[in-house]
DNA sequence: GCTAATCCCATTGACCCCCAAATATACCCA
DNA sequence: TGGGTATATTTGGGGGTCAATGGGATTAGC
């Protein structure tokens, strides 16, 4: 299912609000949670953001993952999945308010260069927040990328 | 469920006192007892926590392994498993005072190289409590290891 | 009677809600 | 097709509420 699609500017407020664009604010409306789950993406500037039940089928991965093994043991004694620990650390929970915005927590809003302005960029099953400037380059550079890998035809 | 996400950084005060953050609270809220089940991490410099329940539940397991693997005298002579009985020997029960705080006792803070900060981490089923600076290293150093593990993958 | 733990209260600051304006989009009718 | 209106979305700000923190008072334990 395409959930997340086109890119959308708007802008953050001083009390680092942000509106979430419409569509993509539809297309988490199923979710058990009204709001987001973010991430600092780990190599890209940017913040990777899915819905809540996303999350929820990271951990039953954990937990099927398990299943020969002890959940017990692993709760007690921990090592478990690194990455889904690491990511269990590091999202944040992001609700939205009224008028369906959400606040960028200081740490990601540095990570990904946010200041005034911020460019939600859809990925089909989940979507990203960029700079827009950031976004514009990246996006060029990408873009580029394609076009020679396409050889010398005039491209898609 | 995924109860505890994010991690939250609070100040330690002379009385050891230190606010268990609000959301962790409000996951521990179902619980039969006001507080927090703690023993020091046998892997990382670094304390365990979860709610009673989940003790309670260590120990219904124990009991029903016992019990249908005809272990009777195992129950009875209690030579039955090294790691849970372990556990419950070395946890801690700690209240929550009438502001949602923690007391943490000296033996644990020195495990963990707590002084006057304390890193809630958010696990999923469980959280840890770390001194911060420790965790930031070993969280950067997972971070480390799944990039190298995504290799040249296009993932996150 | 002294030490240590727990409770109670006050202060600070962050967060969230409500209201209201401006802008953009969709709709309708001539 | 065009103008104009109605609706939805985005944006801004004020204020109330709750969480985090610190200090003093009271109780329990030794």
């Amino acid at each position: 299912m395409t959930a997340f699609l086109s890119t959308y500017v708007n802008k953050v407020d001083r009390k680092k609000r942000v509106s979430v664009p419409a569509p993509f604010r539809a297309a988490l409306a199923g979710s058990s949670f009204g709001g987001l789950i973010v991430y600092p993406s780990l190599r890209e500037s940017a913040i990777e953001a899915f819905s809540r039940d996303v999350l929820e089928q990271l951990n039953n991965r954990r937990m099927s993952r398990s299943l020969e093994g002890d959940d017990f043991e692993q709760l007690l004694l921990g090592g478990g999945d690194g990455l889904i620990d690491a990511v269990m650390a590091m999202v944040h929970e992001l609700p939205f308010d009224p008028e369906g915005r959400v606040v960028l927590p200081s740490a990601l809003a540095a990570h990904a260069g946010i200041t005034d302005r911020a460019a939600f960029v859809g990925r089909g099953n989940r979507f990203q927040i960029w700079a827009p400037e950031a976004f514009q380059a990246h996006q060029d550079e990408a873009i580029d990328a394609l076009r020679r890998r396409a050889g010398n035809g005039d491209g898609p």
